[in-house]
RNA sequence: UGCCGGGUCGUCUAAGGGUAAGACCGCGGCCUUUGGAGCCGUUAAUGGUGGUUCGAAUCCUCCCCCGGCAGCCA
């Protein structure tokens, strides 16, 4: 794995764990664990956890497994688990030969059921589903005891073992612990610990019909596992007393639960209800879609597992709510882009330019550096020639101060090639856009050569208009348009705060090279951003490209700043 | 207001009785054959009270604010 860039930070997590090894506990071994419910995909919020789990392994020489905590038939789904098992490793983790799955400790989980009931401390409880709640009480009001609770022991055991054997229906029945129905934490008062599902699992098909519970299965497949610190979110505090209270009723190894917060990012929305239900509602197009903030959609637009990391690990680890930034995600990005990505080039909005003083139907071949940052990266041939294609907004035909691109009778440079003058430039009739422009060069500038270091102001990148090869290029944006889409007026939801200009698709002039691009290739288009070849829709010969991040603009401020000046 | 957990620059995270620090963002400058990158500089915070102390973000009191919890979800 690459080296990360940020020095890894102590937080409250390694604190507990530093003073759990100084007296000497669990014989100074850590092992952690990322556990998934392949109920969705994975996304940049599960990146914290495993980035957290599987680090600490790593720093403390211990071990992290990954597992899958598949105790729910009914929205678990082999898709998914094949999904995070991809992500998982390409972010760059290794669990070796320990990816375990709650299902292979079910038959375990259910042995130690009938040790609580024998122990008189579980019961089989007849309540409905309404009435359990009834009965759960509120949070200011204590509850009151199943009718059922009382039931002897020899008489739990032989229900549960029927609960097990398939003679009730769905709901009819629970196994309750027998803890305290007036306790202050809800979570102690005589949870359910399994249900009967006749539902068929993933895994263990139809052999079984009652199920798990999360709070008598998490616990156990930790102890199960040895697992010596068991980490998970600020949701889970209040189960932590349930949790230790199964592990110390059972006799059996106690893990230590510590909370953390988990991450919210800016200008997107992290829950897998909200996530699918834009999967489902197609207001993107999948799961991998590149405005998502799952791995997989970040995967295909581009992000690196480096920048991810990265980004995991400066976040940081606290009890406190969040909301990090977006940009500090995008500073990552671009980091390790920068120093990784090719550089070529791509007009995004292509206006023609003749040379009128170049000799028609000559192409000249100029040699162009890939990566200003990395020598090794070497270079390129490129074609030039008298019709070239720039950027629309690299010509004014009135610029005022601050524009130091092209405008009638200013000199720029040609990126890798000439310095050119705007002589004139025509206009359509119909649209008054300017339809072609017309300049000189200056056959001395060519690049590297003799009168090549004559200082211009500006540089603009071009392809050869002959030469050029049309792509499809999808610029992405935030997909929120405001920083916390959750907040919304009364009687809207999260959508309302969709950005509508989240994707543009446009048809851009690229360099030749660029026509076998292939999927997953990762380049900065110059002066423009990074762009990723897209891994679903991009064909040999047509390559299509995802917007990844703009290059930061400042020019795009100057714009900003003097608009609202003259407002 | 029953229980649990939190409140430090705009954001995230440090400081664990002794000068409130760093990163991102923003702003300003230098540099530049990418208005990119890089470099330099800079703005900006301890929720409020009262107390303990030579000294409090840190310990104590009271208050305020925010989050979580009443699935046979995880």
């Amino acid at each position: 794995m690459n080296e990360e860039q940020t020095t890894p930070k102590s937080h409250f997590i390694k604190e507990i764990i530093d003073a759990d090894l100084a007296v000497g506990k669990n014989e100074s071994r850590i092992h952690t664990r990322f556990p998934p419910e392949p109920n969705g995909y994975l996304h940049i919020g599960h990146a914290k956890s495993i980035v957290l789990n599987f680090n600490l392994a790593r720093e403390y020489n211990g071990l992290c497994n990954l597992r899958f905590d598949d105790t729910n038939p009914i929205k678990e789904e082999e898709e998914y688990i094949e999904s995070i098992i991809e992500d998982v490793r390409w972010l760059g983790f290794d669990w070796e030969d320990r990816l375990y799955y709650a299902s292979d400790y079910f038959e375990k989980l259910y042995e130690l059921a009938e040790q609580l009931v024998l122990a008189g401390k579980a019961f089989v409880c007849d309540l409905s589903g309404d009435e359990i709640r009834a009965y759960r009480g509120t949070l200011t009001e204590p509850g009151k005891d199943s009718p059922y609770r009382d039931r002897p022991v020899d008489e739990n055991i032989a229900l549960f073992r029927r609960m097990r054997a398939g003679e009730f229906p769905d709901g009819t029945r629970v196994l309750r612990a027998k803890i305290d129905m007036a306790h202050p934490n809800l979570n102690m008062r005589d949870p359910v610990i399994y249900r009967i599902l006749h539902a068929s699992h993933p895994r263990t098909g139809d052999e079984w019909c009652i199920y798990p519970m999360y709070d008598w299965a998490h616990g156990l497949e930790d102890s199960i596992e040895k697992i010596t610190h068991s980490l998970c979110t600020l949701e889970f505090e209040d189960h932590r007393p349930l949790y230790d209270w199964f592990l110390i009723e059972l006799g059996v190894y106690r893990p230590r639960q510590i909370e953390f917060a988990r991450l919210n990012l800016s200008y997107t929305v992290l829950s897998k209800r909200r996530l699918l239900q834009l999967v489902q509602e197609k207001l993107v197009s999948g799961w991998d879609d590149p405005r998502m903030p799952t791995i997989s959609g970040m995967r295909r637009r581009g992000y690196t597992p480096i920048a991810i990391r990265n980004f995991s690990e400066r976040v940081g680890v606290a009890k406190k709510n969040n909301i990090a930034d977006m940009a500090l995600l995008e500073y990552y990005l671009r980091e390790d882009l920068n120093k990784i990505a090719p550089r070529v080039m791509a007009v995004l909005n292509p206006v023609k330019l003749v040379i009128d003083n170049y000799i028609e139907d000559q192409t000249e071949m100029l040699t162009a550096d890939n990566n200003p940052e990395d020598e090794s990266a070497g270079t390129r041939e490129i074609p030039f020639s008298r019709e070239i294609y720039i950027e629309r907004e690299d010509f004014r035909t009135e610029p005022h101060k601050k524009f130091f691109r092209l405008y009638p009778g200013k000199e720029v440079r040609l990126k890798h090639a000439y310095i050119i003058k705007c002589e004139s430039f025509v206009t359509d009739d119909e649209t008054g856009e300017v339809a072609e422009i017309h300049c000189t060069y200056d056959p001395e500038s060519r690049s590297g050569g003799a009168a090549a270091d004559r200082k211009v102001k500006g540089t603009l990148h071009w392809v050869s208009a002959p030469h050029a090869i049309p792509a499809e290029v999808r610029l992405y944006d935030r997909l929120f348009q405001v920083s916390n889409p959750n907040s919304v007026p009364e009687g809207k939801d999260f959508k309302y705060n969709l950005n509508p200009n989240s994707l543009e698709t446009l048809t851009a002039q690229v360099e030749p090279g660029l026509a076998d691009a292939t999927s997953g290739e990762r380049y900065q288009f110059l002066r423009r951003g990074y762009f990723c070849v897209d891994s679903r829709d991009s064909r040999p010969g047509r390559p299509i490209f995802n917007r990844t991040a703009p290059l930061r603009d400042s020019w795009a401020r100057i714009e900003r700043q003097q608009q609202k000046r003259s407002r």
